[in-house]
DNA sequence: ATCTATATGTACTGATCTGTACATGAAGGA
DNA sequence: TCCTTCATGTACAGATCAGTACATATAGAT
């Protein structure tokens, strides 16, 4: 039970999850896949709930640091990073393993706005608000609160039309729409 | 083997499907809740895929005709229908049995992009667009495209986020943003 | 070397999954 | 009345689901 083998557990487990789905995967599978035997994942999560859940805090975490490190690279100014939030998402669009947001899936796959699974993901969604709120406070927007909303409402847009219209550009006509929304908030 | 008797069985398994979800709803259950026999529910569909593809189907019907009805009683003009369609979602969103969008779930379960439950879901959202882009166009707007396209992400923006974070205005949030990129749109 | 505690592998439980075999029912025609 | 035809109900097959019992292996301590 050492706890970097839980770590690999849980990173092996989130990469099955994301390409196929939860319901879809069977802790059969993820014990094959992952190579440990069935008793010592269960030693190491006590249910699939558990395992789910361990696996969406470490995407949480992966996807937040990139997306915020990414958006700080590629800009300097409030303003400048709302705008380039939506050149990352162009990136990550194009990434081989790209399969939409793990997080509108588990909300998706998992309805009951009570259950465990969906409070996660809707937690997932309240910390990006924020950020994206925060920086349009930064930026000196009219309604900070209402340009954070809105660059959100852009962002998952765009992962759900990549993912069923491929085709199209989705990242690049949200950056758009974002660039004529900052405008708007800042002019008045 | 009447015919409307397939139309019963398949708005009763939107139902479940829609509230449930796919993978969670198993053949089982839709024979128990339709009080059909097993043998009548696989005479009138060989597989649970086929059922699903006639529900997506009909959920298809039933909500662009909703959708662009509502559309076209609230407004006149081209450029007012964009607007108004969020309206009409925020009345969706209103409705007690609420539970997202039938395709964006059936494309986070059914991921692969050839699978024909994707293509289905896949082929509702492009049908959607052209509505959006032909009343873009109509409203004379510069890059009706575009603009098509981003009235598309805020409205899918929208749905996913009154999923995830139940508080909040999005519909609201997203007709303001509407307003803005069209008046913008068709000031050039 | 022996004892103890923990990690592991196998085999299993009972439930549920999609889909089918088969026997029964009812309706219509001669 | 008898025969054919089609819809139905039940019971089941074979696979897979989440989760567990139990026996063995391996490690460290004395």
């Amino acid at each position: 039970m050492r706890p970097n083998k839980r770590d690999e557990l849980v990173s092996k487990a989130l990469d099955v999850f994301y390409r196929d789905g939860f319901h879809a995967t069977g802790m059969d599978r993820l014990v094959v896949e992952t190579g440990v035997s069935k008793t010592s994942m269960y030693k190491h999560f006590r249910t699939k709930e558990e395992l789910i859940l361990a696996a969406l805090r470490l995407r949480d975490e992966r996807f937040r640091n990139w997306f915020c490190r990414r958006v700080e690279e590629l800009a300097e100014t409030p303003a400048g990073r709302l705008i380039a939030g939506f050149d990352a998402l162009a990136e990550w669009f194009e990434e081989g393993k790209y399969r939409g947001c793990m997080f509108i899936k588990a909300g998706a796959e998992f309805q009951d706005a009570d259950h465990p699974i969906h409070v996660q993901a809707a937690e997932h969604k309240r910390m990006l608000l924020e950020y994206l709120t925060g920086l349009a406070r930064q930026a000196g927007a009219k309604d900070p609160e209402q340009l954070g909303s809105q660059m959100l409402l852009l962002k998952e847009g765009a992962i759900v039309t990549s993912v069923l219209l491929g085709s199209g550009t989705p990242a690049q006509d949200a950056k758009a729409a974002a660039q004529v929304l900052l405008d708007a908030a800042l002019a008045g």
